[in-house]
RNA sequence: GCGUCCGUAGCUCAGCUGGAUAGAGCGCCGGACUUCGAAUCCGUAGGUCGCAGGUUCGAAUCCUGCCGGACGUACCA
């Protein structure tokens, strides 16, 4: 398609220029790639659109009458008659490709290519990081951390698709006050209960005493000045504290990765704070020594950030422990040198955005160049319909409980459609329709804005949803699997691109051309719902295509054959843009 | 106060490198299963694109101001 454009672009440039200097005047532009493309109304008006206004004053005539000089002349080019035909449209001149032309070549492609159709070279060398994810290891999962999730691994998909070798990172937040609050709730309550004498699932279980803490401090004014104590004695290798830090750690840890398991999250490498936080303290002193820091009279040390016209930050506190910016700092030092990037990106909620301006200023203070290629990937809150989640009124959506109940939902229907039998993998299945519908659901907005997550909405598996696609999916496949049954019925017969003549065939063709530019774009902007949308285009236009157009079961049996190529090209994009935005792909449901 | 982001149909969202009547889904109303799986398809109704200026031949899209909302501005993360 871009090829294509490129072309039309200068067939139109000639074409005005030939026209101005005919009247003896200038045409009022100097290159082909300034002369803007878009696309008509209507796709049987054609299938470019070139607006002729910008070029009214130059040539002193009205764009209507610009049109039809342009058209005169193109009619006169060889070339630009041979690539499509043309017409003017008021001030515009519409150009219809003879796009079926090119029909063979991309199927063929499509179906050679296969898993590779879409992948590009754009970002091709190109080192990335991407960090995402990052739970706390005092608490379950939440749907914030499954949109954080979704966003981040799509995009690493999508970066990977467009050529760039991506690292996907996850840092554990496992110390801190927060996870003191929690230890010290279990010392206090915990009666030496375990996840495995409770029944509980480890993170859950760990989350218990982190909200018993919270209603501990309301009573106690004690509370928090003892977790700090135990954060302390945390950091200068309490040996018990240290024990029960581990044992706490590690029920976490492994209830957040049967989350990661069922969701489908994974990793190549895994950060932790605790083993990083050191060395950002280190930085921070080195940093005070070379007079880019200061100190406080309590110990404590800053960072003036005047002159980016904020306020300051501290680093380190006056007892010497440290924070959330202390450690992040040795972790992207240790990041730079373990795997050095061309690009370090932070997929991170935006409410985060004033910490990340913060660390990749003071980092660039400390003198590293690479600091300038640090981005906040930032994405907006996940609300609920009555308002924000909170998890004090418990009106936090779990994670695990939305898959499962998303699951549940999908089994139903799978039952109530007496899919079973066909399915044969019920739950397997009905697990993959959760996936497809929640990866869809948080995807589908543009991450920089807050979004609305209503329960009984993502539940829904009709209309624009993640099920809707991997509907389209299985009908092809089904289609494909009764096609290859009946081979013998169409024995040497070749597909003929001559007999798409359908206008949703031509759609179609369009469409699969398109899909690696998509791809490219959603990449350039971390943006997957670009992606999303693409796709549901896809589905839309097949499934209008087959519902009026018997493929399979066409009397005539060309076009039986050349409607399946086409169908399996379809097929092979869907697979491929699944893939990319964590939709799974279903031969049957 | 300052900073960042957001404001498009009843609801949830696309569109925003400026271009021809602003698009989907849900919901509403009405159609289509002897036919490749109806988790489908088709149609009707529904919008001063927050408001006001500006730039432009042309603005939902760019600029400025205002209004409304979210988040941040912690020795939390």
């Amino acid at each position: 398609m871009t090829d294509l454009k490129k072309s039309w672009q200068e067939y139109i440039f000639k074409a005005l220029k030939t026209a101005a200097d005919r009247e003896n005047v200038e045409a009022g532009i100097d290159s082909a790639e300034n002369i803007i493309v878009s696309s008509p109304p209507k796709p049987e008006m054609g299938d470019f659109a070139f607006a002729m206004f910008p070029f009214a004053k130059a040539l002193r005539t009205s764009p209507q009458n610009i049109a039809g000089m342009v058209v005169k002349e193109l009619e006169n080019m060889e070339d630009a008659s041979a690539a499509g035909t043309f017409s003017t449209a008021g001030p515009y001149v519409n150009v219809k490709i003879n796009i079926m032309d090119s029909a063979a070549g991309i199927i063929s492609k499509v179906l050679n290519d296969k898993d590779d159709y879409g992948r590009g070279s754009s970002l091709k060398g190109r080192k990335i990081m991407l960090e995402f994810s990052c739970p706390n290891t005092n608490k379950p999962l939440h749907l914030g951390h499954l949109r954080n999730d979704s966003i981040g691994s799509a995009v690493a998909r999508i970066l990977k698709a467009a050529g760039a070798e991506v690292m996907k990172v996850n840092l554990i937040n496992d110390r801190g006050i927060h996870i003191c609050k929690s230890m010290l709730a279990y010392r206090k309550f915990g009666n030496g209960a375990t996840p495995e004498s409770t029944g509980m699932k480890s993170d859950h279980f760990v989350g218990k005493y982190y909200v018993k803490f919270d209603s501990w401090s309301k009573e106690d004014d004690g509370a928090l000045a003892e977790a700090q104590k135990m954060l302390q004695d945390w950091e200068s290798g309490d040996e018990e504290v240290t024990s029960l830090w581990k044992q706490m750690n590690k029920w976490t840890i492994d209830g957040i990765e049967e989350t990661y398991k069922a969701t489908g999250i994974s990793f190549d490498k895994v950060y932790y704070e605790s083993n990083t936080y050191s060395s950002g303290k280190q930085e921070v002193l080195n940093g005070l020594e070379k007079g880019v820091f200061y100190k406080e009279d309590d110990g404590s040390i800053w960072a003036d950030l005047s002159e980016i016209k904020l306020d300051k930050k501290v680093l380190l506190r006056g007892d010497g422990t440290t924070l959330y910016m202390t450690q992040d700092l040795g972790t992207a030092i240790a990041r730079q040198s373990d795997w050095p990037f061309d690009q370090l990106i932070y997929v991170v909620g935006s409410e985060q955005q004033y910490h990340f301006q913060v660390l990749f200023h003071i980092l660039k203070k400390l003198g590293y160049i690479w600091a300038e290629d640090l981005k906040h990937l930032s994405y907006g809150m996940v609300n609920l319909p009555d308002g924000k989640m909170k998890s004090r009124e418990g009106t936090v959506v779990d994670a695990d409980d939305l898959v499962k109940q998303l699951g549940e939902m999908a089994k139903e229907e799978i039952i109530a459609k007496e899919r079973g039998d066909d399915v044969g993998d019920i739950d397997g299945t009905a697990h993959s329709i959760a996936l497809g519908a929640l990866n869809y659901y948080l995807l589908q907005v543009s991450p920089s804005k807050d979004m609305i997550f209503n329960p009984a909405e993502s539940l829904s598996f009709n209309g624009n949803t993640g099920p809707y696609l991997q509907y389209m999916g299985a009908r092809i496949s089904s289609m494909i699997r009764k096609f290859e049954n009946q081979k013998e019925k169409f024995a040497g017969i070749e597909a003929s691109s001559s007999v798409l003549t359908v206008e949703e065939e031509k759609e179609l063709i369009k469409l699969l051309i398109s899909y690696p530019e998509v791809v490219e774009q959603t990449a350039n902007q971390y943006n997957p719902s670009a992606l999303t949308a693409f796709l549901y285009e896809l589905a839309k236009t097949y499934s209008r295509f087959y519902h009026d157009n018997p493929v399979l079961n066409n009397e005539d049996k060309v076009i039986a054959v050349s409607r399946m190529e086409l169908s399996k090209a379809v097929l092979q994009v869907f697979r491929n843009g699944f893939e990319l935005i964590g939709i799974p792909f279903l031969e049957k449901m």
